[in-house]
DNA sequence: ACCCAGACTAAACGAACGTTCGATTAATGT
DNA sequence: ACATTAATCGAACGTTCGTTTAGTCTGGGT
């Protein structure tokens, strides 16, 4: 109980006050589900004073969906293989609103930004993918193009269905602490289906 | 032009077109997003004749819920595939309500039923997966289960991504006309990874 | 012929919604 | 000290929400 009452005149700790809630909230209930004052409430201003910063409620809706794909820019590969951030930022990410969480409702409810996002996402691991194949890591193809878009749609399914993933293997996808998805039941599965494949030779 | 308005005192086909139509609006827009009114109109009866058949909003959700989950049952292997539905049950689909849109926003919604669903789904894939392996056309693991599982995700993943599924692969997992997603770019790469794996050997 | 269960409608309720308007407060420049 | 500007609040607007209540209409049993 140290400094609860938020202080009064500052304004972009107050409309960064109103972001994490509104991301936090907007995961947790869908944007539909949840009304500004619900916001206003949980970032302890007052329902007008969201009007007066983002215009209309998809206004702050379209905030979110930068601030959001601000940060998974910078991390884009990290994201899509869904674990490995280094403990740097991800204390930021455990301490700010769920940004992953967000993520991963905005991915399947289809939002403005996210489609521009994941082609990003795609055409970086296309490059990602050509670079091991030059190493002589990893198997040429053909397609790949449509290799990578498969890779990225397989991780940021597992993320959009990030709830079984987690009652299933028990792995929480949103919520990484220190690379532990990657030893985790999903990252040492994913390691065997994709290292060996599935069928017998 | 022919059958335009309906028929009045025919309690199950009015439940049906109810329960058509906010499959319909719910897979679009989802729940929280969708009115009564709006099913209401699109069924073309009063809204209050929803509540007067299924109680609430949510107990006409439940229904929804239930009634897509019956057909997913039904469909379990075709479903987790994400096509090769036999055209028989396939007109069924392209008539009637968007079955597998509406699947793929409750699974990324959590619906109440679909964890119980998917959980089903990922039992029956262990038991499909084993028989591979004793065919000897499926490479044995030390996880079955795991990897069912993390087979299960990925294919559901895509299907709740449908929409990017399509822009990037130009397949629509949703509409499925004749088994054409197994030869497409979805299929023919998910079969390139999934058979040789992607590392070098 | 009557009746009655039930399909269905009409109108309204209170609550919550997004948003607007005007006032109040506190910091800032002069 | 004063005027200005911007941050913030308080109260209300009109609309839409899910739901309720009371009713009308109609087909089938007796």
């Amino acid at each position: 109980m140290s400094d609860e009452s938020p202080p009064r005149g500052d304004k972009s700790a107050t409309k960064s006050r109103i972001l994490a809630a509104a991301i936090t909230l907007f995961a947790d209930q869908g944007v539909a589900g949840t009304g500004v004052r619900a916001i206003a409430a949980a970032a302890d201003v007052h329902p007008s004073l969201i009007i007066h910063y983002f215009g209309t409620k998809d206004g702050l809706r379209v905030a979110c969906d930068k601030h959001v794909a601000a940060f998974v820019r910078e991390h884009k590969q990290q994201v899509m293989r869904a674990g490995r951030i280094d403990p740097a930022e991800l204390r930021d990410l455990s301490d700010g609103p769920p940004l992953l969480r967000y993520l991963a409702r905005a991915l399947a409810d289809g939002s403005p930004h996210t489609a521009a996002l994941v082609d990003e996402m795609v055409k970086d691991a296309v490059d990602y993918l050509a670079e091991g194949v030059a190493s002589g890591l990893i198997r040429p193809t053909d397609y790949p193009y449509e290799r990578a878009a498969l890779l990225a749609i397989w991780s940021l399914g597992a993320l959009a269905l990030h709830e079984h993933v987690q009652r299933l293997l028990g792995v929480d996808l949103t919520n990484l602490d220190g690379g532990a998805a990657v030893e985790s039941a999903y990252g040492q599965m994913a390691s065997e289906l994709l290292g060996k494949g599935i069928f017998r030779t």
